[in-house]
DNA sequence: TTTAAAATATGATATTTGTCAGCTTTTCAA
DNA sequence: TTGAAAAGCTGACAAATATCATATTTTAAA
């Protein structure tokens, strides 16, 4: 079994933090497990009862809206922590978390986790800057979705998307979705989505070929994206 | 100087988990304010280097877009505490605060309030509980502004507003919003915003005079705020 | 390999929402 | 008290977006 201490989970996360001995503890009582494309880590209404480190592969987490559509409110890449919210909340989760490719995650059970909270306050003050963090992406999506259009919040998504998941040799974003989850994420229509790539792919701002996509001009798709 | 162990804002916050000689720290170093109606409380990209306590009155939080619009995020009510996210995550603040009435507001340095999270971890653990809490709504929300038509946005927000502020003998909900601070909440245009409230009025599901809204049929309401 | 299903693409059209203009009502300070 | 400014309201129209229909391409299972 793999140890926590080399995981890259670690480095990038509140785990961090966590001494040696709160180490040694988690690695004994985490369970690894390999999440298939397609397949739900968790899904809304369940209980999650722990939390998930992500040591390879890309989630999306979403929701349904009450009219039945699906919004994907983040991507998750490894190196990151998911599931701490409804594990502090102690509910069932509000979203959903599906693999967009073969993940190999780690499970840590809630009692370990909520143990280190408590005893450590180092781990407890990240974790409570990481949430202070989410709430201020999630503060700005909400005006972008309130307030942007759909070619803004389009434009948008594609420039995080980079940045996030960066690029291959040829430009190509390191990430492949398809136009409904690209829909999903922006917040609308799969054919409008379509469209709207069609068209700066016409006028040469971002070039691709199925879920390949390049951005030939990134100052361009700022300028659509910001409100130019 | 009024203790803050009698204080309204205890009861209702994260700070009930601070002990007898915490509470006496915190009532020795805060200081009191009043806000008046339509005064900043503090403006994005502000220090802030504290929470705000709101002893009396509400107030709007509320962000700019890139569009050169308002969007308000979230209406806080007395009782409650606000500026723990900047605080925790170290920035200047993303958001904007401005009295909606007369507020009776009281502010806890920075340093007095990261003393306690570090020290006592039953309130860090509640406001690590509270923020997972305000996660949980903003992605609700995100949803909502995504994937809802602004008359279901309007519908909802307005049960909202009867279920945080309450309502008058005559069933007015009691906090007056102008018709442009509505159209900011659910993220419209405010002539939209009227034309819809109109919509409603027509059809006997609410009455308004003025900033006096009453909803009449909450269930007709619930049914579009819900899509059917 | 074949073939059915899913994903992508595009046109036509309907619906929603925003914008602009002009008017009325309310508010508030001199 | 009054008059200017702000807020509220409504109509006309434009723009954005969704929906429906259908064709094409890609994917994946048999």
């Amino acid at each position: 079994m793999n140890k926590c201490s080399q995981c890259i989970v670690r480095q990038f996360s509140s785990l961090k933090h966590l001494t040696k001995e709160e180490l040694l503890r988690v690695s004994a009582c985490k369970t690894s497990k390999i999440i298939k494309k397609g397949e739900f880590l968790f899904e809304e209404g369940e209980h999650i009862n722990g939390v998930f480190c992500i040591k390879d592969g890309v989630c999306k987490v979403s929701k349904m809206s009450e009219n039945g559509k699906n919004q994907i409110i983040n991507l998750i890449n490894h190196g990151n922590i998911i599931g701490e919210r409804s594990l502090i909340s102690n509910e069932v989760s509000n979203l959903s978390a599906i693999a967009l490719n073969d993940m190999t995650v780690c499970f840590i059970p809630k009692d370990e986790i909520m143990r280190d909270l408590q005893m450590n306050a180092a781990f407890s003050l990240d974790v409570l800057k990481t949430m202070a963090t989410s709430l201020k992406s999630a503060d700005n999506l909400i005006v972008d979705m309130a307030q942007k259009s759909v070619k803004q919040r389009l434009a948008e998504s594609l420039l995080n998307l980079k940045e996030k998941f960066g690029t291959s040799s040829q430009g190509v974003i390191d990430i492949h979705l398809s136009r409904e989850d690209i829909a999903n994420i922006i917040g609308t229509a799969t054919e409008s989505a379509i469209r709207l790539l069609s068209e700066l792919k016409k006028k040469g701002i971002i070039e691709f070929k199925g879920k390949d996509i390049a951005i030939l001009n990134d100052q361009e798709l700022e300028k659509i994206a910001h409100g130019f």
